[in-house]
DNA sequence: TGAAATGTTGGGGCG
DNA sequence: ACGCCCCAACATTTC
């Protein structure tokens, strides 16, 4: 008699802990665990660079932890389908578990998926099942009165609030049995092979340490050290004021209940002031996918039509001044720190995002795509939810977004949140022998004020169409 | 999770 | 002593 077996199929939950599919799957008596990659499942938006790079070191990581466990994990690259349909038929299995994901076009595969399953295996002979795991609440669970989804971000927030409490984490297995090896099953690649070969990912290594248990200890330290000064820390890209949770937050190497648990142990949302500022950043994540899932064209399309008539320049025009805003060799401080520190380490602080995607968007007017596609490349925590909902916010054609006159002006965005230029004299070297005064000062050929004009004009034409 | 323009107030210099 | 002006400093409005 053949053995009862599960098939777990990891796709951004590289974790052993608070991991439902997992934890439902050692109900049986022997677990597959299974990676694939498989880039047509992710539509337009295939891994960049920088996620590629994360992605094999954090697989080789979760191999280790299921060895020490009495397990391993499968990495295929292919067609999902075909890959789990032949785990299924080898193993005979009894059951395939999986964590949800959002984003609209591996939400669709796996919708697909899950039906042509059901079809044929129809009756009891295969229990598909999948699980939340990626969001604190389902997007269908936040939704107005009149049933419609929150486009500003504050009920959003209070609706979490008053309805939100922990379930229990769910312990790591010590074991997790394995299936016996089967013939014609062999893993098609190494999670090595996944890695990208450009030679600037080479340098991430010095900065991160993907993978499971780093997650686990980036927690601990970050509500150790850091949360206690988190409101006053976290705008300073000059400090360490941030968690630097993201990249593991986007592969799920840990729970996003987990991370929140961490803050009050209560389970409630949590009344202190550092506490709640943090969380209500977690939540800007929730409230960026639940966008995502309502208005799946949002990756490429402005949220708000009307920005579909605004006079972006020609790609002709601006490929020079995009080249130079990739390489962080506008002439303005503020903006090349921030593109050399997103180069260097594959992360860039978020209040120099926002200053960033600002100078790109308004005072060059280059459209927002060029730069959220940018992002995504160059990344290690690139998510399609977050960096859409980023980049629109700025760009003032998204959901709550900033208003489109408000435009940062670098200069004093760097008074403000480096005060004394240390931020920019790291990343730029041509500033180090400027005084704090003068750091943010840009290059003399930049007219601030005259672009910051052209970014009006050019928005009070598509507010005259409205 | 803006910046700049404009308005208001109040202290000090000075005739 | 008083009014006037200047101009920081702060508040409000506008983009």
């Amino acid at each position: 008699m053949s053995q009862d077996t599960a098939i777990v199929w990891f796709r951004r939950d590289l974790r052993l802990s608070d991991h439902p599919a997992l934890t439902r799957a050692l109900n049986h008596e022997a677990v597959v665990c299974v990676y694939i990659d498989d880039p047509k499942r992710e539509g337009e938006w295939p891994l960049g660079q920088a996620s590629r790079w994360w992605l094999a070191q954090s697989l080789a990581t979760l191999d280790q932890s299921l060895q020490a466990r009495g397990n391993r994990l499968l990495v295929y690259s292919g067609d999902s389908t075909s890959v789990l349909t032949q785990l299924i038929e080898a193993h005979q299995a009894r059951a395939v578990y999986w964590n949800r994901v959002y984003e609209p076009s591996p939400r669709e595969y796996d919708a697909t998926l899950k039906d042509h399953l059901k079809t044929k295996y129809a009756g009891d002979a295969l229990h598909v099942e999948s699980f939340k795991a990626q969001l604190l609440k389902e997007p269908w669970e936040m939704l107005k009165k009149d049933h419609t989804p929150y486009l500003v971000f504050t009920p959003f927030w209070r609706h979490f609030q008053a309805t939100w409490t922990a379930p229990l984490r769910l312990p790591a297995p010590d074991r997790i049995p394995a299936a016996p090896e089967v013939e014609g099953m062999v893993p098609t690649i190494d999670s090595a092979q996944l890695a990208p070969t450009h030679p600037w990912t080479e340098q991430l290594a010095q900065v991160w340490s993907p993978g499971w248990p780093h997650a686990q200890a980036q927690l601990s330290a970050f509500v150790d050290q850091g949360l206690s000064q988190y409101e006053s820390a976290r705008n300073r890209p000059d400090q360490a004021g941030t968690s630097s949770l993201s990249p593991y937050l986007h592969f799920g190497e840990l729970s996003v209940g987990e991370v929140i648990r961490a803050c009050d142990p209560s389970g409630e949302v949590p009344d202190e002031d550092n506490a709640v500022s943090f969380v209500r950043e977690i939540v800007w994540r929730e409230f960026s996918h639940y966008l995502l899932y309502y208005f799946p064209h949002i990756p490429s399309q402005p949220l708000k039509p009307v920005f579909n008539q605004f006079p972006w320049r020609s790609a002709d025009e601006y490929a020079q001044d995009l080249a130079d805003w990739k390489k962080g060799d506008t002439g303005v401080p503020m903006v090349d720190a921030g593109m050399r520190q997103l180069t260097a380490t594959g992360w860039m602080h978020n209040r120099v995002r926002m200053v960033v995607a600002s100078y790109l968007t308004k005072n060059l007017l280059i459209p927002w795509q060029e730069g959220a596609r940018h992002f995504w490349d160059t990344l290690v925590d690139a998510d399609l939810a977050n960096n859409t909902q980023g980049w629109q916010w700025t760009a003032g054609s998204g959901a709550d977004a900033s208003p489109y006159f408000r435009v940062f002006n670098p200069t004093l965005q760097g008074e403000k949140f480096d005060p004394t230029g240390a931020y920019v004299r790291r990343w730029c070297p041509e500033h180090a022998d400027r005084s704090a005064k003068q750091v943010h000062q840009p290059a003399d050929h930049i007219d601030l004020k005259a672009q910051r004009q052209g970014a009006l004009a050019a928005y009070a034409q598509i507010k005259k169409d409205r």
